[in-house]
DNA sequence: CCTTAGCACTCATCAAATAAGAGTGCTAAT
DNA sequence: ATTAGCACTCTTATTTGATGAGTGCTAAGG
């Protein structure tokens, strides 16, 4: 365990280098931080830091700067929370206003504002279908078999795509089979809605034609959707001007099946969740931080967004950010349920 | 007029900067391109060249680089269209085939394949709602006067989103205005459904409240969608190793507004156009050239996509590949859109 | 025993100096 | 009209030396 005066130098090396991104010396902190050490002090420390793996050395004769272990440390022991100033939350809410009713833009908007408020690069990873309930659902017929499916969901969130049946079913059976579903479906989880149609099949006797089509429909890929916002924030780093190093990052920003497996990792514990370099345990982001935190639905965990950006980050304030626009974006979502859900009561 | 000599100078200075991205010498070119011409003749060319406005100077004793007025000329003039090989387009038409049905799908896989192809950006401007045709409206009431709004466009295009209206309408009369709507209106081009309601409208002495709906309906902000597909390829090329001017591409890049203005902007002539550099006449790419070209859906003008990249570009191959996708996403959309017209004779 | 001053040593970074090379533009010869 | 030759310019790479930040160790002081 670290004793009290290697806590704050911990502290100050990773404060400083979050500040400057250049290696800190002992010196610096002396100066910097009122710890009324000498120098040559403050040295023995951070060799012994360094030896506890909390440090490192880029060469011999420099400064110190914070491995992925020290910035873990500073983020769950040393780090305060520098909570949003008013203005930066009006700002936030000014810029979030105007027509969110399309959930996608939400999203795209989210992303953004997560980029300009950190100066890194923001991401929403889109509500989970599986965890989502179910609304309403359109069919449309086209020829051939062929059939646009319009599925809606409790959050509003709309996907449609085409699909092929081999056998065809007509027009008042399709029509049949729709009412059916949106009079009885509403409200269930889509994990529970195949199960629930496969029962409710056994008792009507339908036929098979009728459960290959509800399969396809309630059946999709996990290709979850992915907005990302400022991603030349990266670039403003000092730690990326290199190209060689950078271009990697970018294909890895570029890959949102990456991302989306990386963010699918992090449990959906309750609040903010920080991911430091190598922990993430993916080559290619090894030199990125996450800062993550789930959004719910009705209380209901529904996706996650955060910002990315170099292991050097802000950490006290992005962490802040993140919370405020998972809750924020819990809300906006949450009533946009409201409105779709009780539409149920009113309108039909 | 440049004579003979001149132009197989020009071309060849062209050709070796784009190859090799430095300015190019008399030597070089007396050495790789057979002129039989000595370096002295080919400086005096050069030098009227560079005079009449077609190649520059960085620096007093450097090779010449071309202009935008030297690779206008080029494009024109000079260039041959290299075709695509055969493997090429099979080696396409393989990454094209899977899972094409849903018409976002096809975008942002055409936008891939562009980039893959050429080493540049790729991109795809989503069709044009205006210039589509309707084919099929759902209306989901929700509470409070809100409704959801799905619009199904002739080529498979859905939009949707949620608006409001003063007025609540009951929902037998929601039902019955949309049975008419989707009865009367399917193959009706977007841009002259207004005046087609407003007139039935008056013939059936219909109330405003509906009015005031189907406005809602068939307006949207011109925000089209853009797909942009490898922006890292960008840094790929090497008059990108300057950070400061590629933050300002990416900028560019990640305001998908401008491009959509400037793509707006050329005109939807027959084939393949280019745009380069300053001649897109906006500052944050006047280091970039376009090549585009617009796809068609049953010979209507439907979207526009291209690649980005440096003026330095390769553009007789991307020439090539883009006339080759636009070909491509025509055919695929206008069939696509077949399906879903014809569905109208079988379905109902 | 902890703290601190002092000192030798290591690297990285910067600037100036130098060298090399590419390319031009001009002149004069062919 | 073409070309060879040459002086000149400017860029780029390389070397060199100086500077300075920072360490690690030792020994002195509280």
């Amino acid at each position: 365990m670290l004793d009290k005066r290697e806590k704050r130098i911990l502290g100050a090396v990773i404060h400083n280098y979050i500040a400057t991104a250049l290696p800190v010396g002992s010196r610096t902190i002396a100066k910097k931080y009122r710890l009324d050490l000498s120098p040559a002090t403050i040295r023995n420390c951070m060799a012994d830091l360094e030896e506890a793996g909390y440090l490192t050395h880029p060469h011999t004769s420099a400064g110190r700067i914070p491995t992925d272990k020290g910035y873990r440390f500073y983020v769950n022991r040393l780090m305060e929370r520098e909570d949003l100033s008013r203005e930066e939350k009006a700002r936030i809410e000014k810029e979030y206003s105007n027509r969110m009713n399309r959930i996608d833009q939400i999203m795209e908007e989210t992303s953004q504002v997560l980029s300009l408020f950190s100066h890194y690069t923001g991401f929403v990873l889109a509500p989970n279908l599986e965890e989502s309930i179910f609304h309403h659902l359109e069919l449309i017929p086209l020829e051939n078999g062929r059939i646009l499916s319009i599925l809606v969901t409790g959050s509003g969130l709309v996907k449609n795509r085409i699909i092929e049946i081999e056998k065809v079913l007509s027009q008042e059976r399709l029509q049949k089979i729709l009412a059916l579903i949106n009079n009885r479906l509403p409200n269930l989880p889509f994990k529970r809605i195949k199960e629930f149609i496969s029962d409710q099949l056994k008792i009507e006797g339908q036929a098979k034609g009728i459960w290959e089509l509800m399969d396809q429909i309630f059946t999709w890929d996990g290709a979850e959707e992915l907005y990302l916002g400022g991603r030349i924030n990266i670039l403003e780093h000092p730690e990326f001007r290199d190209l060689t190093r950078t271009k990697s990052i970018f294909q890895a920003l570029e890959e949102k099946r990456l991302l989306t497996a990386v963010l699918n990792k992090t449990a959906s514990s309750e609040g903010v969740r920080i991911l430091i370099g190598k922990e993430a345990r993916w080559r290619k982001i090894k030199d990125l931080s996450l800062v993550t935190s789930t959004y719910r639905i009705n209380g209901l965990p529904a996706g996650v967004l955060g910002v990315i950006g170099p292991r050097r980050m802000e950490y006290s304030k992005v962490v802040s950010l993140v919370d405020f626009m998972a809750k924020m974006v819990s809300e906006v979502l949450t009533n946009l349920s409201h409105t779709i859900i009780s539409s149920r009561r009113v309108g039909k």
